[in-house]
DNA sequence: TCAAACTCATGCGTATTATGCATGAATGGA
DNA sequence: TCCATTCATGCATAATACGCATGAGTTTGA
């Protein structure tokens, strides 16, 4: 059963002739001939009486296709809708970043993206861990560490770094360090996420070779957060992206150990990506968070 | 858009798998995944998230095959329902026949029929007019005369003849005739209908010659009724089927002129026909009241 | 009353679409 | 790590849709 034979059949209806319906539709009255016949095979029943020259609908095609013209409509309609749905920004959002990001980067914008677009809701699924995506219905992600992999679309948000950092009271009292592969004798605190545990990787200046520290501690945190926090009272040095440090190194909550080396935990090539599931189809709401994000990160120059 | 395409989709929901539903169809995978993603290009978003090995639905597809599970059920239903009532004896019968046919042989009956097809609504045109049945959305009609021409079909429900009466005060009053060359000259209760008002024929045995007498008179009705009631009362002579006299002959309110002859008005081949639209998809309810007036004319033996 | 115009049905040939097979890429479970 | 499975897609073939042509029949206008 075929809903454009049907339409064709509640034209036919309308219109009284499988000629008229047929110039209407730029069809030859033959196909429509067709249509109607092999509609009437597929259904068991005859919707219109003929002759040469005239036809009228039976009383069961008249009871039928009375009955199915609201629904057809309302199939018509339910197709149009998502579609506006689906490119216009409504409806739920849900996204995905790590505690940290949510709650350093995300909330402080979000009172603006909300009065920008009152119409889409926001559903944060704030976590550290490797989520599946599709499993959990996300419509983007925001994910850091290198180049990720899979089938979904992945746009660079922008790039980060990582700074080793420690509090004044920590330097105070265990005595400062003046090169990185002083850390292998220090406790500290350790993301527990394979990689960032047992060495971090240090390269002073923009050419020179890169080496790796190993690195360990009593503590092993697995929120950059709760990390941050450790750090602050002083107990132990911790390997931060720059995002969650720059404000305490500007009060000197912090301090950032070895300045002039760039650091990472597992590569140089790190970044904030955006993770959606495809080009096509691509639901607006989506679309204007990347958007709005990305001209986020323009505006604050990082 | 194909209805059998949105049932896959809403199978593939159900299912969660392309290749699950392509085994359950017994269909090839690759026949899924080409009916789902051209309704996806029909419908302009996306339906289901997929990777190379598990799929979801996207939100708008979620909200999209929701709506219209329903609707699509309905249209199965609608159908279903439908060509149940074709086939069950339900619903409105509406028959056409000449008044006196309906006076005198279907309203005798009809109690009978409704008794035995309760679900049976009869609508009946009593009318002498030439209708057009298809435009007058007439299931079922009842003819006399010739074999009728034209599209529908055609079943000879039971022969008739035709007897040229009058009433036994007419001949006393006017004195008996002898020769059906006799009413030329006499006043004959004329039928209005073409071929009726000019001559009447007459053969005596049935290989005989057949010969026209021209007929006229002051009078003529438009109702075969009307016309006997007009001869009980003396008014003239009158041409009338055996259906509608045979009591008042055997009462002896109305007299045979011409016992030895075959009467008619336009042809000795005449019937009574049933008449109706097609045999492919004949609602049962014409169906039963076809093989119903047969039983009876059986049984009555006329 | 007759001829022309029109409608619907259908045969036929061609264009278009649907389908299965084969294959590749990617994922998940053992 | 490897194998089984899923989904996407190229390709060839089968099936279907379509228009053209034609015929039968009806309706309308001259």
């Amino acid at each position: 059963m075929d809903l454009s034979a049907l339409k064709t059949a509640l034209l036919v209806r309308d219109v009284g002739s499988f000629a008229a319906v047929a110039r209407l539709l730029d069809l030859d009255a033959s196909s429509v001939s067709r249509v109607i016949a092999q509609l009437e095979q597929d259904i068991g029943f005859r919707l219109f009486q003929r002759s040469t020259r005239s036809l009228a609908p039976t009383s069961e095609g008249e009871l039928y296709l009375n009955r199915i013209a609201p629904l057809v409509e309302e199939l018509e309609a339910a197709g149009d809708e998502a579609r506006t749905t689906a490119i216009s920004p409504r409806g739920i959002l849900r996204m995905t970043a790590s505690i940290s990001f949510v709650q350093e980067c995300l909330i402080p914008i979000l009172p603006e993206f909300r009065k920008r677009y009152p119409e889409i809701d926001i559903e944060l699924l704030a976590s550290d861990a490797n989520l599946d995506l599709r499993a959990e219905g996300v419509d983007l992600a925001v994910r850091f560490g290198s180049l990720p992999k899979g089938d979904w679309i992945v746009a660079k948000l922008m790039t980060t770094s990582y700074r080793v950092v420690a509090s004044p009271e920590y330097i105070e009292e265990k005595g400062p360090l003046s090169h990185p592969d002083d850390l292998s004798e220090r406790d500290c605190i350790c993301f527990a996420i394979p990689g960032f545990r047992t060495y971090w990787q240090f390269r002073k200046g923009g050419d020179a070779e890169s080496f790796s520290v190993p690195v360990g501690g009593a503590t092993v945190i697995s929120n950059a957060l709760s990390i941050r926090s450790a750090a602050r009272l002083g107990m132990g040095v911790a390997l931060l992206p720059i995002m969650l440090v720059q404000r305490d190194l500007a009060k000197g909550t912090l301090l950032d150990l070895f300045p002039d080396h760039a650091c990472a935990a597992t590569s140089f090539e790190t970044a904030a990506w955006l993770i959606y599931p495809s080009r096509s189809y691509l639901p607006q709401k989506v679309r204007v968070m990347i958007d709005f994000l990305k001209a986020e990160v323009r505006r604050s120059g990082s």
